[in-house]
DNA sequence: CCTGGGGCCTGACGCAGCGTCGGGGTCAAG
DNA sequence: CTTGACCCCGACGCTGCGTCAGGCCCCAGG
């Protein structure tokens, strides 16, 4: 098949295929002697995996990546069936949001800035949770995590946020206070987020709370989170998790 | 409030507040001695219809359009609620779709590229749905529309779609084979055409027949897809329509 | 009082993902 | 052999911000 056809059939123009072509994302697999792209079966599923990937809003170089993998094409249905599912409750909320201001509304009631922008707010933007999947997905951790995290009410939700907040300002504190990252103070504070963890999102063993606390010496996302808290508190954080696991062995 | 409180709350970033009001689509309604952006109150509000509106992949100007207009707030809820329940339907059928090749996968059986595109393909891109609504969205027609197309199977749409391909391909022969646009026969095809859309779609009497005839020629992107056919087809579909409609005493 | 670090300001440039010409070959039907 | 549709490539344009850079503002702590 020619750009033409496959464009019309696939939705998109021709120019978008050149394109493709131009940064290696799709390249047809053959060429006519007058330079015409010949494109074959395998290049049409190629195109449709972009094409999905690309509505689920992945920059164009991560569907390039995602493709690279030597991923199988069922692992690829897996992960865009569970993509596509994340996108469905997500918009479910977003219209359960906009009901309950139509409701509030014909109440005479007026939200809060708050209530309104909680569907915005509390929630990772739409390429953070797509890294978030493609880093985690095929974990027993991130499956937990997304069960629990669906069954929480929106009460539920900011008790954990509370829980969390909580031990980040004692966390901030002992740092203040000039209190040592390997303390016991400082462990048990570690320890005790390694419960909240475990409790509300996913089984949080000591060598899993490592690896997390090293990440949030390697992500500058985590690091930004952490120090905008406290300066120095992912530092610290970080040093108290590695303390705390040592001592029970891991 | 200013801009980080507001960038914060919203779950964007200052430079985006920067953006909007820089192009005007959302001027924050003080400004301190200093120069400082402040929000009020109802400048969330607005922010929030924007993030709405964006999400739901408008671009900025239409979404500036859309929030100038006069409508009270119950019409924008209405209208989000509208496109964003479209939005869960296209995604329900994307899920469905990969579930479908999931099953074909494990029962051996492969899909036709045609198969596989069809989630994509006969669908009309969002921007173009949404410009749709915008302008028809609170007419009895484009409800019925919704609903009944809501309501087919695959089947029944292919069938549609045959139908009207049925019909334009008649259009073009006669078109083709000299016959006039005035014609009896060009008349009656204008006939069939609008009987189609009153059973398939929504009841189209003779004069909104008409204004759709019209906009064949107005809209290039239909005169497009008419010439597409055959050249000067989108001419003599309209004018058949217009008499078609004139015999009719419209 | 003054000083330092965070937040704010305004340009200005950069980048992705195409749309949209423009000039020029190619292919099949008549 | 022509004509109209289709293809090529290169280049510029546009949206919606991200990302410095240079400089002012604000206030808490010394």
């Amino acid at each position: 098949m020619n750009v033409g056809e496959v464009a019309a059939l696939a939705g998109v123009t021709v120019r978008t295929l050149h394109h493709y072509d131009r940064i290696g994302l799709l390249q047809p697999s053959g060429r006519t002697a007058a330079g015409y792209r010949q494109y074959a079966p395998a290049d049409l599923e190629r195109l449709h995996r972009v094409l999905l990937y690309r509505e689920l809003g992945f920059p164009l170089e991560e569907v390039a990546t995602l493709l690279s993998g030597d991923a199988d094409p069922a692992e690829h249905l897996r992960r865009q069936h569970r993509l596509l599912r994340d996108r469905l409750e997500r918009t479910t909320a977003m219209v359960a949001a906009v009901e309950k201001e139509m409701e509030a509304r014909s109440m005479g009631i007026s939200l809060t800035p708050e209530e309104r922008f909680e569907v915005f707010g509390d929630w990772l933007p739409e390429e953070y949770a797509a890294e978030a999947e493609e880093k985690w997905g095929e974990t027993e951790a991130w499956a937990q995590s997304q069960q629990r995290t669906r069954a929480m009410t929106k009460d539920d939700w900011l008790r954990v946020k509370a829980e969390g907040d909580d031990v980040e300002a004692r966390f901030a504190g002992a740092l203040r206070s000039g209190v040592a990252a390997d303390s016991e103070q400082a462990m048990d504070l570690a320890e005790e987020h390694r419960q909240q963890i475990s409790r509300n999102f996913y089984d949080c063993g000591y060598e899993m709370h490592a690896g997390l606390g090293r990440m949030y010496l390697e992500d500058e996302r985590f690091t930004a989170y952490y120090e905008r808290i406290a300066p120095g508190l992912a530092q610290f954080v970080s040093a108290a998790i590695q303390a705390n696991a040592a001592r029970h062995g891991a």
